[in-house]
DNA sequence: CCTCAAACATACGCTCGAGTATGGATTTTG
DNA sequence: CAAAATCCATACTCGAGCGTATGTTTGAGG
């Protein structure tokens, strides 16, 4: 898709420091975002990076900024496709379920939530996400109340559950185990 | 109980700074203990808090110690103690729900699960939790298989709760909204 | 091929926080 | 009360990381 960490580009753009910035954010966490330490991992120097940006703080909501704007629609444009309502819930869960890997971005900012930069970002995007599955809800068939509070407390679960099998690799898992305790939430979050 | 934070000991004992860094983990995370400030809080220089610990590292781990030994048996000791097993898990969720000050500390440490020093205190703390969940639901008659996933689903709400709601401040939410939204999770994931 | 602006390198200054060295003050104890 | 142990202050060093200043390369258009 486009230059590789070590010197395939010879000149580098503002969006190549945005994406190495997300990579590191999502291996290491926002506050492994260090100038010196990217400009190493693209083959460059500080030189280069002052000249993109004003500044570290720049380069991070810029970042972000671009992981709000881009890496999200996939999924939810893929389940709004599915006409049954009654439907589209657990295929969500399951999907979310097999495709960690974008996530891993999240679970990172998840440890920076105090972080005044982080925190607009990701009060936005769960807000979003919590009204999507609110509303999915009650094209379920569920009451406005209680669609409301099952939103919030699935969404819950699933913040809980990147904190604790994501970063802390807890509880150890099989592959057969995860998937049982997948449909153990379908069971039991989603109305027959 | 002690000496607070302003000049009222004279001199200082090891215990006093691991309290006191429990307390700015508790306010600000992990990575906001610094020893000079510290010192500044406790009325005193860094000399002082180099005679009772080697390093910084030294008083990060002892206070994480003395968290995981003294900062839990309250609540578990008093659920324990109610006889009939159905309702020990409602009863578990609304005390914890309505004391969520001694969840400070447990917050901010999810913040910082990928600290080496954090994560096996972490790891052990919420296995322990989740276990204890485990066999609450099996008391209250639920088969083995489905006890321990809806021990890690109700576990993993709480974390998420506490990541959403707690350093986040999302959903903005009434008192009354709240006790409905308890309640909702009582209903939803204990069996009747 | 020449030029000029974009892209980068090099070398610096500055701040913040951890850790050390050493001496002074304050208890405790024989 | 003298001495020894405990507790703390002062004054440093040192490395990490941000930002700046200024010179050097690169490549696209005239």
């Amino acid at each position: 898709m486009n230059a590789n960490a070590k010197s395939e580009r010879t000149r580098l753009s503002a969006e190549d420091w945005e994406e190495a910035a997300l990579r590191l954010i999502a291996e290491q966490g926002v506050g492994a975002v260090a100038v010196e330490a990217l400009a190493r991992q693209l083959g460059v120097t500080k030189g280069s990076f002052y000249w993109h940006f004003r500044t570290r703080e720049a380069l991070v909501q810029a970042s972000l900024e671009r992981w709000e704007l881009y890496g999200e629609r996939e999924i939810i444009s893929q389940i709004e496709a599915i006409p049954d309502p009654r439907v589209r819930l657990p295929e969500l869960f399951r999907r979310v379920a097999h495709e960690l890997q974008p996530h891993r971005v999240y679970a990172a900012l998840l440890k920076a939530l105090d972080h005044p930069q982080v925190t607009p970002v990701m009060a936005r995007v769960s807000q979003r996400r919590m009204e999507f599955l609110n509303t999915a809800y009650r094209e379920a068939g569920m009451p406005p109340a209680e669609a409301l509070n099952r939103a919030r407390l699935t969404y819950a679960a699933y913040v809980g559950f990147l904190q604790l099998n994501f970063t802390l690799g807890l509880p150890r898992i099989t592959h057969e185990e995860f998937d049982a305790y997948v449909e153990h939430m379908i069971a039991t979050l989603i109305p027959a």
